[in-house]
DNA sequence: TTCTCTAATGACAACGTGAGACAATTGTTA
DNA sequence: TAACAATTGTCTCACGTTGTCATTAGAGAA
């Protein structure tokens, strides 16, 4: 492989003038500089990055571990909002897929450590607690955080979520929602119960009895949601006039239980959900009014924090908002 | 950061031996090995990669781009089967995220060409031909292929898709399928359509007829599928019994405008599509039976191929399987 | 011419690791 | 006691790059 002493040869120069051209160092001959360009275009030469690691002593690397990256669209805007700005910034962003309960997390904390990352981002699918191996990595954690509360982290603001999501819900004069919220375990979802209520309160209406939960991850079907409490709820005399879906995926067994009801989203019910999951919200028909996160902004936000020399744990709390679709039409008060 | 002259330091010992530990050479004598061992475990000293490559001229580094990767979730696993094989082979793979029409495999090709990667692997989300950039790493091709036929690849064999999901229907007693092909661009629409075509055939139906096709990509709605083409279809005298749909995102409106229609799928009309998308396919109601493709294996295959000192260009083709679910019931011939 | 100053270029060392050559030390067996 | 094997240590080099410092070339002034 062709290195600076091949480029200083063929240039008829030193080792050192050619790395101060490749390092664009301005004591440079202009000629000169032109010449030994030319040698680098023609033979393809690129610095090797474990010299330059090695005698700088700085990676330049920082890790970003994705949780089940493609099991959410989301989380590729995550990626290419780090992406550029690890970019921007002169580093190089080494990207890992990881499975929870699996050694991958393991092997590429690592991995990292063998190539001296100077910071990791840990990127979670839900917003919840982890623990993490000891590292002395600086590190953030993007839709999670650690118990210490010791850690960087970016969350999305649920709790905004729930409460922006409700207040659209009853401006627009729904006053029975029903909440089928995700299961209590998830930070995000207490959090946005939280807003819930809150939304409820601010508008003079108690929505405690309002919320159902139950266990269920992505890997769950949602029969339960859909056969029991749906079907019962349905049948109750105040029965909802507005569904709120714990995320999109639950979304879709709802429409069709409620199609197979003779029940229309839209005119007889509206449906709400969080994560405005791609492509999905948008082929659903009604499209399916969700709210959405800024990912690609909360990827930006994790790898400058990242890179940051501040090394206060900082808890930044991302908002989203309401991307709007038919499922939620305004509504005719009787 | 601690090094291996570190270490010898704290073992009281030599860099030699502590060199000879990690490098797992016999000729260590167990005690002193295990107390080497000890402090390397205590301090948490991992060598320096960037040394190493340095040092043996080898990065063992693998890279694997991926083409939106989040975009469908059946990437996930073409990168877990990669970097299983990857690393049972002890290299370290390089995950990229890369958009077509951006500078970011550019940019991802330059940072393996940094770090002096041995191989790399292109995996695009559609099956479709692809030119590459000139480059000596050894290059893979997942789902995709290069004009010249120069490169390994490993692809699915969408003729077969096509052929035994057709077979597999008219074996059920359908015999006026309709095939909502995807876009005669993508390779694996055509091979589909062929294998179609050769099913029919097979069996002495002439399918020809009962092919639509529509430039559509995963950025695009299927409106005119839905609206325009199947509207059509149904009001034909030969009404379609089986609709055929390019891929499970596409049946998703198939489903709400069948629904909306009041045709009820896997009763008055079944569906089956390929992709068998995750978790899609099964929250559909009912689950729609769709072709899988073993993509776990096919990025194991990928990477052994990459791996393997044979630069001879290979065309792989891997072969899918019927994921069946309600739509496709056996049918009760009339 | 000779000296001074600056711009440009070059020589050399060092980063951490791995490997070879070979010496030194220990323990074991003849 | 000598010969031997097993183990450990010393020393050296090389990988490609870049920081430190030294050297050279050229221009202008005395």
């Amino acid at each position: 492989m062709t290195n600076q002493r091949d480029i200083a040869r063929l240039a008829k120069t030193s080792l050192k003038t050619v790395s101060r051209v490749i390092n664009r160092d301005p004591l440079v001959n202009e000629a000169t500089r032109q010449r030994i360009q030319k040698i680098i275009d023609e033979t393809g030469y690129v610095p090797n990055e474990a010299a330059r690691m090695m005698r700088s002593q700085r990676s330049n690397i920082v890790g970003f571990l994705s949780e089940d990256v493609a099991t959410t669209s989301s989380s590729i805007d995550l990626v290419r909002g780090a992406q550029d700005v690890a970019h921007a910034f002169g580093r190089q962003m080494m990207l890992f897929n990881i499975q929870r309960g699996d050694t991958s997390e393991t092997e590429a904390l690592a991995q990292l450590a063998r190539f001296r990352a100077e910071a990791c981002i840990l990127a979670t699918s839900f917003h919840r607690e982890v623990t993490l191996p000891r590292t002395d990595m600086m590190t953030v954690l993007l839709n999670c955080y650690d118990a210490g509360g010791t850690v960087a982290t970016v969350l999305p603001d649920d709790r905004q979520l729930g409460h922006d999501l409700t207040t659209e819900i009853l401006r627009r004069g729904y006053r029975r929602p029903l909440f089928l919220n995700l299961a209590p375990e998830l930070a995000g979802a207490r959090l946005r119960a939280e807003g819930f209520l809150a939304a409820g309160q601010a508008m003079g209406l108690d929505l405690a009895g309002r919320i159902r939960t139950a266990s269920a991850g992505p890997d769950r079907d949602y029969t339960y949601f859909v056969d029991q409490i749906l079907a019962e709820a349905l049948q109750d005399a105040a029965r909802p006039d507005v569904l709120i879906c714990g995320q999109d995926l639950m979304a879709l067994p709802v429409y069709f239980a409620l199609a197979r009801m003779g029940i229309e989203v839209g005119r007889d019910i509206a449906v709400t959900s969080f994560d405005n999951l791609y492509p999905l919200a948008q082929l659903m028909q009604p499209g399916l009014t969700s709210m959405d996160l800024p990912y690609y902004q909360m990827g930006r936000v994790a790898m400058q924090q990242a890179l940051s020399e501040n090394d206060s744990p900082i808890r930044q709390l991302v908002q989203g908002q309401l991307a709007e679709r038919a499922s939620l039409p305004e509504r005719v008060t009787a």
